[in-house]
DNA sequence: TATTGTTATACTCTATAACTATA
DNA sequence: TATAGTTATAGAGTATAACAATA
């Protein structure tokens, strides 16, 4: 519990600091993560992570005005508004994800093939049990 | 890497959640995990959290107001400052102590002892491993 | 000169409450 | 009535730059 906690400390910063390189905040790293693969529309944003829809609608602003996403109405309802990525959004994104990979090469390295292998398989399984 | 990062994401959202049941944000609660057993200086806290200098006095302004840290001149240097818990700071952190545990248990017992424990050493090998 | 801490300032992140428009 | 999104407001977290006191 303390180690997995750990983990999660040092993970953090690195992503933190690597976004921070981007000017990206750790939130707005997340948003991009998750529009990587997906168009969604602004409460589902926000439920992702957790945050209040208002709390999106400042986010989104943001990263829109620094033309890293776009909004959208949705075509099945008049109320909502669909996020996704532009191209310099997207390119970010792919850049972004490789640079995570190498800074944590350092950490996942300190194992070798096999057993980084046995960790990811044990945390996958916790991360994806179903519930109990 | 992807499994770190995602076990990262739900771990730090289990902390922020159990942080603001009890009134404080991650960082007030890294803060007062730091100093359970320890006192420290602005600049020793500031260099653990990765954070400004100037950050930290508003941070331990918060907490000192609210009564959970206290600040005391350094005996060996002038122009330092220690910080440590008030009593009141010391029995918040017990008891975050163990909700962190339960808040985490849902998590962890998807996984059999054994293989938490596999969990567990791994995690600490790569965390702890000497620079490579 | 360098280091420790604070202050002033500005921006981001966050929630709550009130609002508009659509369902 | 309920839901999606925005706006207004307020407070916390963060960094940068400038400062005073001490080393």
């Amino acid at each position: 519990m303390d180690a997995l906690v750990r983990a999660a400390f040092v993970t953090t910063s690195v992503l933190n600091r690597l976004g921070a390189e981007n000017d990206l905040s750790l939130t707005l790293l997340r948003v991009c993560g998750i529009l990587r693969d997906r168009r969604l529309r602004m409460v589902a944003l926000a439920d992702y992570l957790g945050l209040e829809k208002s709390t999106m609608t400042g986010l989104i602003d943001r990263a829109e005005k620094r033309g890293l996403v776009a909004r959208s109405p949705s075509a099945e309802d008049g109320r909502a508004i669909d996020v996704f990525l532009t191209n310099q959004g997207a390119e970010l994104v792919e850049r972004l994800y490789s640079q995570v990979q190498q800074a944590l090469a350092p950490l996942t390295e300190r194992l070798n093939t096999a057993d980084q292998q046995r960790l990811q398989a044990l945390l996958l399984r916790m991360l994806d049990a179903p519930d109990s």
